[in-house]
DNA sequence: CAGTGGTCTAGACCACCGC
DNA sequence: CGGTGGTCTAGACCACTGC
């Protein structure tokens, strides 16, 4: 039965796209509808609460439960944490990666030391990437993890070139959920920015990411400087 | 007794605070927790997803609820859909408001019609806005509603200067509760942005917003400016 | 296997809205 | 007032984990 709610909640935003339920109509009683999917209200609610969340219904206590008009869609948004891979894949680009370096540092002073959590002299690992679109230089990152939770997984010698978030899931058991992420403008003088700015309408956009995993360790930092000429970044706020 | 699941949440977070839980505990089981509570199972459970969604309990289905560590308090994150006024003061600064305009236009070509749902010669009400922070200028905007919308509530004879957000709701009934929010960098040559770049380690950021209300009618087009050596932006990201 | 969380149920009572 | 959604309950059964 696999989720009866889900499949409810599938069930009432294919009637809304087929327009068996049209924008502005309000649905029947709660208990009305519990009754004619054969489920309990609770269940219904359920799904009903999942797409008030996704803005496609609007629930007045005490008098209805509404469809309403569904957003544009809109392309990728931020808040969903994906590797900066699958964010130029998303942008419906073509990746020709060139990995610039990895090495081993003792963790001295810079910034990310403090985030990370680590002792001054313990050692990170540093992988620094520049990823191209069309032969262009498109995004600069460079990424840092604790050598004391990756171990050896990123030896020089591994034909590493793959996505660093299924890297860490699959060799070392680290699964990153979530990440803390500022965004910034860096200034052009910034060395970093300056290797991306190759047009005159290129500006550059600076996201500075500390990445947790499920039990809130920070795993990963990171620094990537995206062209925005070439990625749109999208969020969606909500007033609570 | 307003909201049992909600005191056993506040309760729960008391108890993280006070250490009466320590990070890489197990909680109790749920049956025997919502015992202690007086409460049913699924009241427990559901203070216990609220927890779970804000990344301070790890729930492993079969095994336990774990308290693990809290995440470091950020500054308050762009999700949370604020006024730019409410920004601005979230930063810790004092605002020193300027009115540059307050505009009839007909809707013609630009952008924000076709964001608005607009038809070429509707007409809508535009205010532009500087904001300045310690006698310097800190934020631009530039605001569009649609006049069929406020009506006359936005008279220039108006003697409005606070919160766009509060008049729309006070004087038009109009709740916004969502925006999607497109974050630019914009070039150096664009006029709005050069009304901030007084220092030389300012950058700016541009907010390219369009509000919705509750029924998800677009209602508020704004174009923000915003230096970025005063504010900072922030976003908590999740993976799927 | 025993113990945990995940889902669902049928029913109760309350809070809100419009008439 | 009647009808709506909001919250809570006691209990059932299932799915997953670790021993």
């Amino acid at each position: 039965m696999s989720q009866k709610s889900l499949f409810i909640k599938a069930s009432i935003e294919q009637m809304i796209e087929t327009q068996k339920l049209r924008v502005g109509e309000k649905l029947p009683s709660e208990i009305e509808m519990a009754k004619q999917f054969g489920v309990s209200r609770e269940t219904f609610r359920a799904a009903v609460k999942l797409l008030e969340q996704e803005g496609k219904l609007l629930v007045k206590h005490g008098v209805g439960t509404f469809i309403i008009k569904p957003l544009p869609s809109v392309p990728s948004s931020l808040e969903k944490l994906s590797s900066t891979g699958a964010m130029v894949r998303a942008a419906g680009m073509d990746e020709g990666e060139r990995r610039d370096s990895l090495r081993m540092e003792s963790c001295a002073d810079k910034e990310w030391c403090g985030q990370l959590g680590l002792k001054e002299g313990e050692k990170v690992v540093v992988i620094e990437r520049l990823r191209t679109v069309n032969g262009e230089p498109a995004v600069y990152s460079v990424n840092v993890m604790p050598h004391a939770l990756t171990g050896e997984a990123f030896n020089a010698a591994d034909n590493f070139s793959g996505s660093l978030f299924q890297h860490l899931e699959k060799s070392c058991g680290i699964y990153i959920v979530r990440a803390h992420t500022e965004i910034r403008v860096p200034l052009h003088i910034d060395p970093y920015c300056q290797k991306l700015l190759v047009r005159p309408e290129t500006t550059v956009l600076q996201l500075k990411q500390l990445h947790y995993d499920e039990a809130n360790r920070p795993v990963l930092y990171s620094l990537d400087y995206m062209r925005n000429d070439i990625f749109q970044f999208w969020i969606q706020r909500k007033r609570e």
